[in-house]
DNA sequence: ATGAAAGCGCTAACAC
DNA sequence: GTGTTAGCGCTTTCAT
């Protein structure tokens, strides 16, 4: 691998000249500067991040820390990220925290470690005070997905008592009275406030909560399918059921077709996040828009403008959810109510 | 931010010391490690992973170019080497080529620079001529998703042709003959292979290839639904078609069901990919399963075992896609015979 | 078992 | 406009 080094004496000049025609930083005359880049072309010259980030103290690099690299949520997110970041010549360190303390203050560590500039923050496990202690460590993060009244200003959330909800508000005004509903992992922030919004909706129109139709699952289909079987079986069948998210609808559709009713004819089904298929899905689902690209751009826009200086600087940071009215929501029959 | 050089101050040592614990290299006597952990701990020491990088001319990390962040397939590839890789201590450095040339090369070019120890390499763009010179250019580095037989050892792949083969030869067993196609971008390998594959089962059954019958979308679902807009437009609709991808599939099955059709009743679909999703949609896609988990993982193993020595030698190169058979095909019905 | 010292490849003053 | 030089924080011989 060529160092600078090699160019400089390749070229017959020294080695802040070479590094200067590299960062374009100072004037170079042209004809040394086209000398220098025959050199570097002909040594197949290749900069030394590694070394430039020593030097420089900088890295030109933001982390981020996503729960789960798999599944089609946190991509989008990311991809959001990205997308900007790259534009503005900053390179994206991905790692994943698995959902759990251990591994996302190892996330953590490790991209400070590498010297990022700025770190994006999607955690669940780490506690607040964690997050707050960070924020008087003199590095500099934004949290997605989580908000933290203390460091407010850093993060970039969804409401998702206010999407829990206008999910089940929007069952109500259907005529639904008994309404299920399938939870995410309640130790989870975002699942515990979705489902505190669903409590809201049923209190403020004067429906009794009854513990034994909310079944917690984990965002995974297979427990929307779980989930849902548990209320077919417990001799009356609720009238609509209201996901934490998507794929736990489309896990609990299985299982309400499975018993031969339909939906939304039988049952209404609403979801959360809006992911990609549900646009697709038979039937479409109607679901509670979650503006994932949008906060991976927010993200990005916050790091951009506060630590490298560029960019517009967003001041939305909590966004409001939205009910995406699709095919999955019937009114109550008369006859059921 | 402290520096080993602090560290070794207050505990009294030599920086060399300070290295050897945290490298755990060579012996150091129980006591010094105590007082050299103790003042770690007391200045909140984090070793600088730049610096160590240079120093020892290894980067622990392994890059990844994706053609795209979002989506649930390349994600899922990503997590499959994630996790075997954070079992080895080893790091990921995602970057996105976003299918065109000059990204791609740019992703490749900055890992390299980030001094990635080898590179697990998804491309669309850049040609087998790029790839056969890094190879000998003294890069290390495994192909994922392409066959170049020149550097064959290099890559992992499923077998796309017998892919898009299986797939139209079940829709064929199943009575189908007027079977269309709709296709991915033909620029890409694996497009254009399934696209062969299919082509060699009609011949192989003896059915006349019809041009018409073939639809270039672009893998993403709204592409599905255009493509198979123009075959019910066209006078005749297919009783049986098959999608280079499950996105597409569901672009299809959506303008299939507007028109008031019923799937597999009136027209059989069959997909490529078996995303996730397709376990749970309504009716479950029958599709041609594409091992993205076990992909990525082999990935990972090859450089594990080929660049850090350890972890298995995975001898599979080439895996063998199946039909996972599910609910969208039913034999042709006689009347249409 | 521990220390001294020479780099790793580059940037950033500071001279000229 | 260009060169000199002192680091950046660490690893790694080589001594001791």
């Amino acid at each position: 691998m060529a160092t600078i080094k090699q160019v400089s004496e390749l070229a017959g000049v020294s080695l802040a000249t070479v590094s200067r025609v590299i960062n374009d930083t100072d004037q170079v005359k042209p004809a040394t500067r086209a000398k220098v880049e025959d050199a570097m072309k002909k040594l197949g010259y290749r900069p030394n991040f590694i070394a430039q980030s020593l030097a420089s103290n900088k890295s030109n690099t933001v982390g981020y820390v996503v729960p789960e690299l798999h599944g089609s949520f946190f991509g989008d997110m990311l991809s959001g990220s990205e997308r900007l970041l790259k534009k503005a010549k900053k390179h994206l360190f991905i790692a994943a925290g698995h959902s759990n303390e251990e591994d996302e203050i190892k996330a953590i560590e490790s991209l400070l470690g590498r010297r990022c500039d700025a770190l994006i923050l999607h955690l669940e496990a780490v506690s607040n005070d964690y997050l707050i202690e960070l924020s008087k460590d003199n590095v500099d993060f934004v949290v997605v997905n989580r908000y933290i009244p203390e460091i407010a200003d850093r993060c970039i959330s969804l409401d998702n008592v206010k999407g829990g909800y206008i999910a089940t508000k929007t069952l109500i005004r259907y005529g639904h009275r008994d309404i299920a509903y399938i939870s995410g992992s309640l130790w989870k922030s975002d699942a515990a406030d979705r489902l505190a919004g669903h409590k809201q909706a049923l209190q403020d129109a004067n429906i009794p909560y009854n513990r034994l139709r909310v079944f917690e699952g984990n965002f995974q289909a297979s427990s929307g399918y779980e989930g849902m079987l548990s209320f077919l079986n417990s001799g009356q069948a609720p009238t609509a059921v209201a996901c934490a998210n998507d794929e736990m609808a489309y896990g609990a559709a299985d299982a309400i077709r499975e018993r031969g009713l339909s939906i939304p004819d039988d049952i209404s089904l609403v979801g959360f996040d809006n992911i990609e298929f549900s646009r697709f899905s038979h039937p479409k689902l109607s679901t509670v828009d979650y503006p994932t690209r949008a906060i991976g751009e927010t993200a990005a826009n916050w790091i951009l403008s506060r630590i490298y200086g560029q960019g517009p600087f967003d001041a939305t940071h909590i966004f409001m959810p939205e009910l995406i009215s699709r095919d999955s929501i019937a009114m109550l029959k008369s006859d059921k109510a």
